[in-house]
DNA sequence: GACTAGTTCAAACGGATATTTTAAATTATG
DNA sequence: CATAATTTAAAATATCCGTTTGAACTAGTC
């Protein structure tokens, strides 16, 4: 009997990869067996062959990407827990961004994707993807908010600081979308994955603060006017 | 010779209204056309009587759907250009959550599907939707960072304040898609669109304030570590 | 070096689904 | 009632894609 052969693994490898980026660039239904096999210089079915099919493929990619992705961008940013809170959401958010915005982290891209438009498979992964992000951040954001904080406050903050992460990401996935020569792009982001993290470390920390002050005291504000017709 | 009847106006509202719920809840390509007319309950014919095609359908119901949003939702809030920013700003905000939880206000929802995955049509209308929005908000806060501000920092607490209200939406749309009956579903929203304003106000308030404070005095925060590999 | 199972390949299969058109039937309106 | 505007059902059109197959190939073993 023969061993699995070297190159077998090599053209599972380059299939995998190539799944990622179609995959998180165009999402699962859009996405062609066929592109994804030309990029990996593979034969149309080498992909039934090493993985028994377009929907096995898409969650082994999606999998793929995590690993990946958590690997190179650990979530506490490589801060201790023991570190002050505000040190603490520095590195989430700095971590998080950058790994937003590198083309090789595609993990992401693809749990966005999957959410404007369900496969329907691997409900399971999504939460994978998803899950230890939101938590690590509405642990820091708690003992940013005090003993005091309501379980709602957190999640308002959690997700205030988290869109702006996930904007970044949008806006990025934005410039590389759209047509080349169109003559109306959004303007690019002219810096780096620090100083964008730097501006919403900023913002939010001055935010969380604010809620907190907030929640003390019990504030409310006036509403204002205008609704539907 | 007997003028256009009404049952014609009729058939085309309806295909109007239809179009934009499907083509919001599912992107133009996923969006198929004798559901669009199932739902409007007309002939599959008729989109092509009516419009001419499917993409002539999408982009009108894309306008219309601007149309109605903008009525319902000036971007102001009600509130006027020569109120104090921050109310202003409330205004703003205020209106775009409500509009964005409003499940009869369907243009943004399009644009975002758009912006994921581009129908090549009507890149002309994706600005008439986005950009008078964008505009308000820059002009709210440029006011509020003060004359010494970088357009740049305007740019990004504009991303910073936007990029909240989306989330909400965003987050509203996850508990619609999702099946019923998944185990795991998304905390709900357990309020209303005037209290997301709220936070939202309150969160980037401040937010807006410590950038100022920040531009002022020329702020820099050091670099945390934690890469890739 | 030959054997063999793991791997690749080209070509075709099979199936599905959507948009658009057509021509006849119907209806509102002047 | 006459007529053009709509509606209708069915056929035409246009793609297209994931998977299978059986033969050819090749790395690794004996």
């Amino acid at each position: 009997m023969t061993a699995n052969r070297a190159d077998g693994l090599e053209t599972r490898n380059r299939l995998l990869e190539s799944a990622c980026r179609l995959f998180a660039e165009q999402g699962y239904h859009a996405a062609r067996t066929a592109e994804i096999c030309r990029a990996a210089r593979a034969n149309v079915a080498a992909v039934n062959y090493h993985f028994g099919g377009k929907k096995q493929l898409y969650v082994a990619a999606w999998r793929h990407a995590i690993a990946q992705s958590v690997k190179a961008y650990p979530l506490d940013g490589g801060v201790p827990s023991a570190a002050p809170p505000a040190e603490r959401l520095r590195g989430h958010v700095l971590a998080l961004v950058r790994r937003f915005l590198d083309a090789r982290s595609l993990d992401m891209k693809i749990a966005d994707r999957e959410m404007l438009h369900p496969s329907g498979l691997c409900a399971e992964v999504m939460h994978h993807s998803i899950k230890p992000l939101r938590e690590m951040l509405e642990q820091i954001i708690r003992v940013l908010l005090g003993p005091d904080a309501a379980p709602e406050a957190v999640r308002l903050c959690a997700m205030s600081v988290h869109a702006q992460c996930h904007a970044v990401m949008a806006h990025e996935r934005r410039l590389r979308n759209m047509p080349r020569d169109g003559r109306r792009r959004p303007p690019p982001l002219t810096m780096g994955p620090d100083a964008l993290a730097e501006h919403i470390v900023r913002f939010s920390l001055a935010g969380v603060r604010a809620v907190r002050a907030g929640v003390r005291r019990g504030l409310r504000t006036p509403a204002v006017k205008g609704g539907r017709r």
